[in-house]
DNA sequence: CTTGACCTTCCCCTTACAGGAAGCTCTATA
DNA sequence: TATAGAGCTTCCTGTAAGGGGAAGGTCAAG
């Protein structure tokens, strides 16, 4: 197969072309080599590179960690101990992140079902955020670091 | 009550300094005046308006949002059917997340599952990221605006 | 009088790109 | 062959919501 323009390639792997650029950039997905003017060219292994980033972000995996990865899939001798570690990793994270999210949803909706959704301007929502009631809970609960 | 200083404020609203500095620099709450020195100062109000926002915060309301509901909560005409509005259009939002984390969090498990973890270096999880079943899935599911 | 805690502004860093400007290159068509 | 249009390049700016830290002013206590 010859090699293929950023465009192609981007197409190939199912990414935006400033995408694959920008992975150049950083080094994670280097293009393979640059025509006589300059422009970035992709071979299959590159191509297959991109591919492989860009189903390993649809896991929620970020660019750090999609390098490992790489590093990982490229080296023949990695243990697969080393993969599982990470995916298992990830799937603590989203557990956390489901639960959050999860009782975050019933609260509102909860308080939301006690609005009544008028004119009228009495809102149990407003009130929540605006009470005094627990805003000692806060200074114990400081919004976890991993957002959402 | 006599006015605060930012340390005090930001305390007793259950936030870090730098985020009511950042507050008030964008103008969400700002400061109700300044010492002679250029201290900020706030008052009950300002220091409510904090507790506030750093309510909605934990209820995953962007800081747009929580001038919006600011806006609402501060003027005493508005209908409660505009929060009941916005507090169910994030409780969709969190019903979309909470879906596509859900899945992906199923998927991840079952590839974690299958997967030996020990010394030898075959690995479902790589190669699922590295087949080539569903390339144009990918096109077709470009990764959604709304990130996680 | 000095130390240490607190405050100020200013600037760069983060994630993972997107948008756009200025300018070069390639291809197809008139 | 000239030119239009698409595609490529680099560079710059912006996003959300602050965090980290420098340089320097201020305040209360010992």
């Amino acid at each position: 197969m010859a090699l293929q323009t950023i465009r192609e390639a981007a197409l190939s792997a199912g990414l935006p072309v400033k995408t694959v650029r920008y992975y150049d950039e950083i080094g994670l997905v280097r293009s393979s080599a640059r025509s006589p003017a300059g422009y970035r060219l992709y071979d299959a292994t590159a191509c297959h590179k991109l591919t492989f980033v860009q189903r390993a972000r649809q896991f929620n995996f970020s660019l750090d960690e999609c390098r490992e990865l790489l590093d990982l899939y490229e080296n023949r001798q990695r243990p697969s101990r080393e993969v599982k570690k990470l995916a298992l990793a990830k799937v603590d994270f989203l557990q956390q992140r489901l639960a959050t999210l999860s009782d975050l949803k019933q609260e509102l909706e909860a308080l939301a079902e006690r609005c009544s959704g008028d004119d009228r301007p009495d809102c149990p929502i407003l009130t929540a955020m605006a009470g005094d009631q627990d805003a000692d809970t806060a200074q114990r609960r400081p919004r976890s670091k991993d957002e959402l």
